[in-house]
DNA sequence: CAGTATCCTATAGGATACTG
DNA sequence: CAGTATCCTATAGGATACTG
């Protein structure tokens, strides 16, 4: 995993929620935690947990608690997280043109 | 899937074997079965072959069959599979960072 | 509100034996 | 040589109920 930087950088983004948590974040700046499981539909609390504590170790994410009552946390991309979005970007681009590809090679 | 291009080529991607796959066609020009499976210590045969044919379906690599004896096959990258080098090269250098980030975060 | 605890299911991955 | 057939296991993902 950590012996090729590639897989490492996929292996962060692995899974079915991870991308689209940090585009999320990418678009919202901050966002709370019921917020961001009402425009990820279909995900469990569970699971958003899950991911957030895994993308939060890898320094993708900031978690930041406000002791309120009700209590109040807010999800933010870092620095680092910021920076991935070049490579999506390219990754985007070049997944238009595979889907392309696909969608003329097999007309219907 | 195809809702998100950038899932969309991840999900290409996908899995234990694929970007070696692909990182050992970006080198060899055209290799053969065996020879790859050499190559991904630790991949069996029924597993390699699954996932040359995923790789082929979405048009990423070619399957070349000699009819010698004994059978000689040959798996080369497509145009649209040396397409996705750039990418993966600017994944690879943050993925450095992002290594490099954890380490300096909790040392040993 | 922002989670955790518990239990369940589907599937990715693999081990082993065999074959045109 | 380049695979396929069969069966098994680990784990990602999820459903549901509950809580400081």
């Amino acid at each position: 995993m950590n012996d090729c930087p590639v897989k490492y950088a996929l292996n962060i983004l692995n899974g079915k929620w991870k991308l689209q948590i940090v585009w999320e974040l990418n678009q919202q700046e901050k966002i709370r935690f019921n917020e961001l499981q009402r425009r990820l539909k279909g995900i469990s609390s569970f699971m958003l947990s899950k991911n957030l504590d895994e993308l939060e170790q890898y320094r993708i994410i900031v978690r930041k608690q406000y002791n309120e009552v009700p209590p109040r946390v807010e999800y933010s991309l870092t620095e680092l997280g910021k920076a991935i979005h070049p490579s999506l970007e390219m990754l985007g681009a070049w997944g238009i043109r595979a889907f392309n590809e696909m969608q003329n090679q097999r007309p219907s």
